[in-house]
DNA sequence: GACTGGAACTAACCTATGATACCACAACGG
DNA sequence: CCGTTGTGGTATCATAGGTTAGTTCCAGTC
């Protein structure tokens, strides 16, 4: 299971020893049940092992604005390393195992190895990539644009995750999530959704995604997968 | 100058010392010039010294989306720290003096010294926080509330930084740029403002803002400042 | 087989924002 | 003094997406 964390980066057996010994504790989630609630400090980090998970803000009246998306090999919360408050809630889309590991023994197995610093600190900034991505679907792709990136980037990851293959795959998201994700409201998304699969572009039902036209989707999206850094090398250490 | 590098932290004397003997070559831009424009790879890292700018995407059909805004002091580009080849382009906003120190150098210096690697971290996952500020305010706001929770954020951040106060604030932003920010058009931003100025909460001219109500114009926004971790303590490291 | 509760889906209407086009003004140069 | 250029400002119309209020379609389950 945690073999994942070590997963992400190309590190030194011992290094990856380390990373095994780690204490951490699993538990379950149900579904919509919240993992994090951005208010208290945070002393854990997680990896979510199994379902998917997301990071909301809450705003009056009410709205959600989902800010990531999670499946299974994800680390969401290692911004709490260094910034023990959070500023978003964290919660579970499908029933989730999530795995805890304190801040204090990871930040001390950061600070005595420069190389596993880097790759927790890669996975952040990749995290801040994905950010930017939504920003600029948010203000400047319309809804059917938005749709199709988002359903792109979720493919790669997944792919690149070995959960998904064939352009094929689970899609857990309802759609008043997918409204929460998009800056839509769920009837709308529905609406984009019936344009999607008239375009021949997508097909969806009953959890299960079918991209019908790989390249049709990405044209739409203007999707450059670039951001993601699936295939990167990582960068060498200079220590 | 390189001192601000110093004042987002508390370091060690031995570690601000070292801090202050980076190679830095300092460069300045003209307003609306490219900085670094998103495809090559990036060697170097930057601290803007004077002026503003920007990191913003291009899309198809030449909209922009502008993902982040910079004062002096601010470090821009640290993400390419870890990940070469950035995802976004940078440029100037006014005339800006830049400061380029090369990845290399930072990244012995972080690797000696988990301080420094934390304090640098931590502006990252700032500036990612900021990115989820965003993304909310796009995702779930009205033209006036994303509006007035940039002016916020930006007097905020520049009132940490001793260059604002007395809730009057240089504003060189202009109407399209605002719009490349906010994900509105320019004409819908000379509408809002003026919206906000009939209502008595900003007044705006020739490049000063003047906050008139800043309790109303938090109300409006629902501006919740913590996410700027400004008055933060910064986490001990526990090496 | 009827009943429930949660999705997905639809239809009717409404509004915030976009698109286009134009005017006003100030700064600047010849 | 007159053009030019950039920026702010406004009006008019068009439309993507929001709002409200449903109906339909299941998968359980009693």
């Amino acid at each position: 299971m945690i073999r994942r964390l070590g997963s992400a980066a190309r590190l030194s057996t011992t290094e990856q020893h380390a990373l095994r010994k780690l204490p951490v504790a699993t538990r379950t989630f149900e579904a919509q049940q919240d993992i994090i609630y951005g208010d208290g400090t945070s002393l854990h980090s997680c990896v979510v092992l199994d379902g998917w998970t997301c990071c909301y803000q809450l705003l009056t009246e009410g709205k959600r604005q989902i800010l990531s998306i999670h499946v299974p090999g994800d680390m969401p919360d290692l911004q709490g390393l260094h910034l023990p408050q959070p500023d978003f809630s964290m919660a579970a889309i499908t029933r989730a195992v999530v795995a805890f590991v304190p801040h204090t023994t990871l930040r001390q197995l950061s600070d005595g190895s420069p190389t596993i610093a880097a790759a927790l600190w890669r996975e952040t900034l990749i995290t801040a990539a994905i950010h930017r991505a939504w920003i600029t679907s948010l203000g400047r792709r319309d809804a059917r644009q938005r749709f199709a990136h988002l359903i792109c980037e979720l493919y790669l990851r997944l792919e690149a995750a070995g959960l998904a293959s064939d352009h094929t795959m689970w899609m857990p998201l309802r759609q008043p999530d997918l409204a929460d994700a998009l800056g839509l409201t769920s009837v709308h998304v529905n609406r984009t959704m019936r344009a999607l699969r008239l375009e021949g572009l997508i097909d969806l039902r009953s959890r299960q995604l079918v991209i019908q036209d790989w390249a049709g989707l990405r044209a739409l999206a203007a999707f450059n997968p670039q951001y993601l850094r699936l295939l990167d090398q990582v960068v060498s250490s200079s220590a």
